[in-house]
DNA sequence: CATGAATGAGACTTCATTCAT
DNA sequence: CATGAATGAAGTCTCATTCAT
């Protein structure tokens, strides 16, 4: 289906279909990444095709040969990134052993990604933007091709949450709605990093996440 | 009453206007109305100038009387909408002799609030809607008219996270920092009840955000 | 609801609605005839609205203000040709007390008519245009928009012809199918004048249709 | 037999390319079978040569290799049509002894024609498509091409036609021009067809045009 | 001979904005 | 003050045609 749905796993090898769609696929790439370029440079509406084909060196007719839309552009890219965020994910919870050490790692990388692709991941910050362009097309099309990508992640936060429920580290709280938190706090975070960009460090915002989502607000009696 | 700045905060003089305009005010605010009745169903670039006059019940070329542009139109609907909100805010924390009861009154009703006006907020999104219309329009204007309201509330928040600090009740973090993260929590809690909208109650969400935000995740030993 | 629906009657005083919508008329009616002349030149897909507007003098948009698409200035152009077609036929048919008088007279008018407006029945001929745009647009529409009036022409002259039999001067044939044939040889003429261009009169040709109709090719014993 | 331009009629040398081609004629054959599918389902400009490239099992471009254009593969498709018909009239009126049993045969013969071929004759209905491209390319190609095939079939019908004149049979109306008629009411059978295909038969149509055409509407004194 | 890939040209449609009345 | 009418500018998408391989 999807020709760029994530792997999951560790699986490095994608030489695989490297002989019969190789310069096709290579021209598919090079027009996602212009139109990642171009939507983390602006809206889905105020992004335009022609500058899409202008930066990928194409004509615009072309990228009709590679994507059916210019909705299903976007979701291409939106699915390609969520793919790499998922893998990012992925890599942070594959020892979950130390329930508390695997969310602190999931806070610092997952804040890593979003800074390194803060600009795309303004346009579909969380689950909103289903709702951003749901006028827009058949909703159900985005519902399908992102929102799984988007739970996977989700649910695999909720799971080492609940792994830390049981063996006791953890509060009673919905692991789900617990990581829909944490992802929220993270993406505050960029905020943060935006508004006074100047001499901040990233891991001091991570710190803060960690502290906040960890601890609470309150000062814990000794 | 204020007119369609707010003066809650620290702005103050402006009444600068309050004499010309007088009864056209009036046509002014059918007009907000009707274009924050439609910003809430439609994005930005969705929503469509026509169909504010039909809703006004105005022709679009009188529109033009009232506001300059469509952001114009947009962005002194947010900027009602966010004096509302500041005004919430204040009632909140207008005694915050006990810090955790404040901050507790604050969440639940930001959160109404939000609730209330989830439409309109689903695109204006926290702080981020700065960003969305960056290639619109000059992107000062933006910062200047909404980002001062914003930060009025995300001020009131800090002062009460700072005076429980004073108290020793709350944890040395930035206090503006941490108002932030809960404005985001807050947010959260909306994405939460649109997910599962069946049977979910207002309250129970908040208790999920005063219980993160100010216990955290982690148990606390007796 | 059309509002050139046509009077089918001997009605001279279009000036009743003079008042309030008179030059919102006068326009419309003035794209119309830029669209009548383009659509007489070329087929309806080579036919563009850039020459229509062109032709009419205004920009492009403003056709969108007086028509909904392109097919809905295509069928509004038909109507009101075919409007005209049909008083042509009633005040052809209102006398008669003579069917075969009658049926002449229908043939010469029909025939001038055709004449008159020969490049825009090019492109409906018949009922057959309904065939050529059936992939374009919702059939329906066309159905419902032109089919009637295509009908009312037909039923006219099955009317005079079954009145012809009633009175023992026609053969007993189904006279809506004789009407259609009536139609079809009037179209050929306009070919045969087409093909032949210098010399031909018109009037020779309707006594050939005639001539054919009427007594067909056999000789008569006498 | 000849390979795409018949030799049914006056032209007789066109075996010239006979001898290169040869083998890929039978490819040729199948991009034109697709063609007439094609066309027959849509109108010109409607009909895409991706399509025709889909159904024909070959690429775009090899279309090229065998057609110069759009408008030269949809003309041969017409020409070879064209001579199908040709031949059938000719089988027809290869006796005429009785001119009028001969023009009974040739009006069933042709109906059937036509019916079996209703789709594709829709488009070329008559010979009025040499108007309906008239803008899309050099006229002249298209006078030239399919003009004498139809009026092959035209001076068949008005010889035998001529030949009951001179036996008496028939009155005195220019053949050629009968003839036109004749093919006019032919089409306008397939109309009828259309418009109530539940029950009609062929047949029936055929009685009507032979009623029509050779007896005229008004009644015989015996 | 065959084709996958690319594209130029152009069509329809939309909408924020202006202006004469 | 209000608006009906008009439009320039722009955007998405299509398709016949070409060309290197």
């Amino acid at each position: 289906m999807c020709q760029n749905v994530c792997d999951s796993g560790e699986s490095t090898d994608n030489i695989k279909e490297w002989d019969r769609k190789h310069d096709s696929s290579v021209k598919r790439d090079i027009i996602l990444d212009a139109a990642e370029q171009v939507f983390s440079d602006k809206d889905y509406h105020e992004a335009v095709l022609d500058e899409v084909a202008d930066v990928a060196g194409v004509s615009k007719a072309t990228l009709y040969l590679y994507f059916k839309n210019k909705i299903d552009l976007f979701l291409s890219v939106a699915e390609r990134k969520l793919c790499e965020l998922n893998e990012v994910i992925l890599k942070s919870t594959a020892d979950c052993s130390d329930p508390v050490a695997t969310i602190k790692r999931l806070i610092t990388d997952e804040l890593t990604f979003f800074s390194d692709n803060a600009a795309f991941f303004k346009v579909i910050h969380d689950q909103r933007f289903n709702l951003q362009l749901r006028a827009q097309v058949n909703e159900d099309e985005i519902r399908e091709r992102v929102m799984p990508l988007m739970f996977s992640k989700i649910n695999v936060t909720a799971e080492v949450i609940k792994l830390g429920q049981e063996n006791g580290v953890f509060q009673a709280v919905n692991p789900k709605e617990a990581a829909f938190m944490l992802t929220s706090l993270v993406h505050t975070c960029l905020l943060l990093l935006n508004l006074a960009p100047e001499d901040v460090v990233l891991t001091d915002k991570a710190e803060l996440v960690e502290k906040i989502f960890l601890e609470g607000l309150l000062m814990r009696k000794t």
